[in-house]
DNA sequence: TCTTTGTTTGACCAACTGGTCAAATCAACG
DNA sequence: CGTTGATTTGACCAGTTGGTCAAACAAAGA
């Protein structure tokens, strides 16, 4: 029953996604305004809410599309592959992700710094679940003497900290490293780090 | 000439302070309402703003007074110690903190992530020659074979990111790890980290 | 062309924001 | 006790906020 949506508004719903991309991932929920989603998206505020009925729906539209994106690396992660390639490629495609989506990782810290109020079931749901079933196979990874005993949750942990570290606190790394690509020297030492850590 | 701080001025401030700083750590800095804090430290905003003399000025007075505390660590850290003990040390530390003092770590993760607007300069001062000088040390120890072959700086990225993941990303790690304590795994977990990676 | 539907806007609103100020109240000291 | 200085407050203000609405404007099919 519902209708298609035409040309303009697959353009102006895209820009105004992008554009509260750009905003919430700089100021947060609460310290970002329509008028500044409304501005960066090129359209008036009146304008923005007859795409979206509330800043709001703006940012969960944004988060659930975001988580997806978000988990689709540890989806891949395969039980069937080699234990120690499969690991490190998740961690390698998880740094990848912070180098090319940055904003998207900031708007996740954000939300999650501040208590994850808008995705609070998500996380223990989807998340969870997929968490559980991939610290399973690495847990038998483990058992059968492949990699190192270690304990996966912890593990999977670590790669999101090591990896996000780069886009969350990216000032603070340009701060201290002055190299105008921090993500040059982080993928060699996250290979070191992951083989380093697994090896049995 | 400036008068000694009464009795109630004392007690007033540090009210304010930490109700401040339960403020800020959950809702950023423009999250946050001044009617917010001074509910929280039981005054009225006019009394409040007769303490401070503005919010930007209660959230600097926090931002400054934490970096000390947040660096301490850090200075810690002993060129003539083992070296091994002196890193695995420092990430201890560094654990401690996020354990004890998770709303000083999210209050720092939040005015990271937003671009550090308010201590941009403390960041490539005091905290960059900080580095510098402790990444010498650590470079050192490389050079003479005690340790392996990693890139100081990014090692201790490493421990920042590896540490305060449990603090900043509190609610995510409960809501995958069900355990009242995730302290209680991590410490180990990190433990076994740091000395993979170092071993040579 | 006309009409219907989709799109855009200016004017507006109530609630909230950081901040001020004069007046009231309190604490302490002689 | 009375006086002085520190403390607290209610009333207030101008600017901003998320959101509404009727009316104006475009698109597109009949």
């Amino acid at each position: 029953m519902t209708k298609p949506p035409t040309r303009i508004q697959k353009r102006n719903r895209a820009a105004i996604l992008t554009a509260g991309l750009d905003v919430f991932s700089q100021f947060g929920f609460r310290g970002s305004t329509l008028d500044q989603i409304a501005t960066a998206a090129g359209l008036s505020k009146p304008n923005l809410l007859y795409y979206f009925p509330s800043k709001d729906a703006i940012y969960t539209a944004l988060l659930e599309r975001l988580l997806e994106t978000w988990l689709a690396p540890l989806h891949q992660m395969d039980e069937d592959g080699d234990p120690v390639a499969e690991i490190v490629g998740y961690a390698r495609r998880k740094l990848d992700m912070s180098r090319d989506y940055p904003r998207e990782s900031r708007l996740f810290a954000n939300e999650i710094v501040q208590g994850a109020p808008h995705i609070a079931s998500h996380l223990s749901g989807e998340l969870r679940v997929l968490v559980e079933e991939k610290a399973a196979i690495i847990k038998g990874w483990s058992r059968a003497g492949q990699i190192a005993d270690v304990d996966p949750h912890h593990l999977i942990f670590s790669i999101w900290a090591l990896t996000q570290h780069y886009a969350d606190f990216d000032v603070q790394v340009r701060a201290v490293l002055d190299t105008d690509d921090p993500f040059a020297g982080a993928g060699p030492f996250l290979d070191h780090v992951m083989r380093s850590i697994l090896r049995p």
